[in-house]
This record gives C-alpha cells, sequence and structure tokens, in this order.
DNA sequence: TTTAGATTGTTATAATATAACACCATGTAA
DNA sequence: TTACATGGTGTTATATTATAACAATCTAAA
C-alpha cells in the first residue's frame, strides 16, 4: 500500500504554521498559533483556519476536539485512514497520540449493531499522566 | 453495584432543558436549546451551558465534541464511567450512541505504552448511516 | 496560452463558551 | 432560632472559536 500523504509540498503559509505546530511540546489552539506567525504575514484568522484544515486533510496534523487544539502527526499509520487515538491528561493537558497496532486493529473491525465498519474514527482517552499520577 | 445516576432529582431548568434534548431526533446545539427554551423563561446562554454541565456531570446527556452539540444518554452502562462511544453519519448528521459490551470492555481494558489504563474515554466513529450507503 | 484548481489576502460576522457578581433556596449544625 | 455551607439562578458583559463573501494571485496541466 501506497503511503503518498507526506509527499505533500507544504506551501509557505501551511510550512509557518505546520513548523510552528510539529515544534511545540504541547496542542496549539488556533488563536494562539495566530498570534504566533502575526510576525511572519499571517495576520487573519481564516488564513490559520484553512490551513489548519489543509493539514488536517493531508494528515499532518490532527484536531483534539475536546479542546479545540491541534497537534503534529507523528503517526504513519493514521494519517490516510483518519483514524485517531489520543490520550489526554485531566491535570496538566499533556496530549498523546496513541500508536497501537491492536486498538486501531480492534476498532477498524468494529462493527455496530448493524454490522456497519467504520474505518474513519476519533478516540480521545482522558486520565493523569505518569507524572500527574505521582 | 450500586446505580444513582438516574436518581437526581432535575431543577427546573435543568428538566426544561433536558425534556428537550431527550425528545429531540438528533443531537441539539447550545444556541438552538437557548433559542427554544426563552419563552420558558430561560434568556441567557449562561443559564443554558450551567444546565448542560451539569446533566452532562450526572450522565444524562452527552456532549459530541466534533459537532458542539448534546444528545441524550439512552445506555445505563456509560454513565459512571463517562465511557462513550458513537457513530455519526457524514452525510446526514445522524448521531447514534454506541452500546457494545464488547467495545467498552476493550477500551476500559486498553493499555498504552506505558501500561497506562483509561477508564474516561470518547469515540466517534465517522461512515455514513443505513439510509444514506443506499 | 488557456484554463481549472488551489491558495492567498481582507473585512466583516457568526457561533460557541466563560467571567464576574448579586441573589435565592435548602439543608445542616451550633 | 441563627449561622453557615452548598448549589442553583438571573444578569450583563466579554472571551474564544470559526466561517461568509469576494477579489486577487499562483500553479500545473491541456
Ligand atoms: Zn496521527
Ligand atoms: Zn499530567
Ligand atoms: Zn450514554
Ligand atoms: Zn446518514
Amino acid at each position: 500500500m501506497k503511503i503518498m500523504h507526506k509527499e505533500h509540498t507544504l506551501t509557505k503559509n501551511q510550512q509557518i504554521i505546520f513548523d510552528l505546530i510539529d515544534k511545540s511540546p504541547e496542542p496549539l489552539k488556533a488563536y494562539s498559533i495566530l498570534h504566533n506567525v502575526q510576525k511572519k504575514g499571517i495576520k487573519a484568522p481564516l488564513q490559520v483556519y484553512r490551513v489548519l484544515d489543509k493539514l488536517i486533510e493531508i494528515g499532518k496534523i490532527h484536531k483534539i476536539e475536546s479542546r479545540n487544539a491541534f497537534i503534529a502527526c507523528h503517526n504513519s499509520s493514521c494519517q490516510v485512514a483518519k483514524a485517531t487515538a489520543f490520550s489526554i491528561c485531566e491535570m496538566c493537558e499533556k496530549v498523546t497520540e496513541i500508536s497501537s497496532a491492536g486498538l486501531s486493529k480492534y476498532l477498524a473491525n468494529f462493527k455496530d449493531k448493524d454490522g456497519m465498519k467504520y474505518s474513519k474514527y476519533n478516540l480521545e482517552f482522558f486520565g493523569l499522566c505518569k507524572k500527574c499520577r505521582t
């Protein structure tokens, strides 16, 4: 199976915003991104949201729905399928993308009561991270 | 194990808003709720959001995070644990709460690479519903 | 070169959600 | 009874998140 999502050539705006998200240790919110790229010429919310939409579409970033925040993808298996899973610490808000072959296989093969399968899903686990548990 | 979440006595505002959500065939958005209860004396967004927060806390409703919408719970097993799963039709936006012992068991027992388990999670499956597939 | 598609820049506005503060009802303890 | 704690309410204002609409520009293929 050919993987092509990493091969997209990003435009200037896309590269600027992706770099910012990619080097961030935590998910970034849209207006925080805007604030950080204004000095690079990206001045309006819509410019940010358009780039975010595109980066999501090509699998370079994901949206953490429960937080309205965006994180770079570091999981080569989830990008085409848009099948994502995260753990979220409710204390410090640390977010980690889960890369588990077992989990993705289970979910991709899950059938609802009508026998319907779903290749696209988003799963968010909530708890306390290692640091916050101690 | 004693189940107590259904036993909450709702206040007037809580009952009004829960009834509205409960009888809706589709998830409702906060401002749509507001619009529909203004004739009953609930006039401000904050009154709605406070009730929504409480109803979520006691397990009577869930939030569909990817849609910013609220749906009544019809699943007796998910309310204490706040472990929820939904299927969402990307065509008609129909949302169904998934009640699968196998799925909830699998997710409750899932361990991440640090061996961490999560009793709280939210899963949203995306696809086409039966009607939209044909 | 022409054309179609994608991207950009811009202003304005819509939609979603919370802060802050005063007031009220109910239950419990002194 | 009084005092206090808790949770719910009403209200105004504001913060945060996201999209509409339109014109201009760039890029790659035919
Ligand atoms: Zn990913
Ligand atoms: Zn933590
Ligand atoms: Zn439920
Ligand atoms: Zn449908």
